[in-house]
DNA sequence: TCGATGTATCGAGGATTGTCAATATATGAG
DNA sequence: CTCATATATTGACAATCCTCGATACATCGA
């Protein structure tokens, strides 16, 4: 195999900081799942609970709990139950974590 | 269904941008492609050759090619072919707009 | 033109995922 | 305690995904 260029990759992403950050864009790689995250940031108190959610998504209520625990898996929402109901809200750090991975992977225009 | 609290969901992602900044972080959502966006972004000229991911990869030439092009069509590389070699670039405008669509998700904690 | 090399596509196998119906669990109301 | 309701889990099925070997395409050098 004849290189083109220089094989340096100093600053690349490694195998367990690859894992944990795709895991992460990988539960917000649903449309559903987005939505999900854009809903609860924007509630009122920026939490909601799962009741909420079944009627616009137009989805099963086994489905959105399928939705909410991999988004929690993922570190992106933290469920906090409250009586009958869970209010669900985004875990912000985290959120910011992954912009931050994003962030340096933007290069100026070559 | 009751309702614990009001179901006001303004700002909300609708249908059609859920699905295609969705597209774009599923294509992140693996860790192979994240560490090719890593790569390719830590490249000496911001870009490189599909020829020197295969060996740090550990991962045969289909399967390779196979992420590039999942990344080209998420809109978050762009390949340019240089006599036999193509070499690839990372998309700056739209991982910025990717990272836009998360950030007004960071609420104040409640 | 021909051979060598980088890249893309095809086809297939195994794993994972999204969805739902059915069911179980948890909590509050009466 | 018993019932109603919100949430979680299980099991199943179709669809999609990741990976590879085999092969086709593209480009350059001789």
């Amino acid at each position: 195999m004849e290189f083109c260029c220089t094989p340096v990759f100093a600053g690349v992403l490694d195998e367990d900081e690859a894992v944990d950050t795709a895991t992460a864009l990988a539960a917000l790689g649903d449309p559903v799942r987005l939505r999900i995250v854009s809903m609860l940031a924007a509630a009122p108190q920026g939490s909601a609970c799962g009741c909420e959610l079944e009627s616009p998504l137009q989805l099963s209520q086994p489905t959105v709990s399928h939705h909410l625990k991999v988004l929690r898996e993922a570190g992106l929402i933290i469920g906090e139950r409250r009586g009958r109901w869970v209010h669900y809200r985004v875990v912000a750090d985290r959120l910011n974590d992954i912009r931050a991975v994003l962030a340096p992977t933007v290069h100026a225009p070559v």
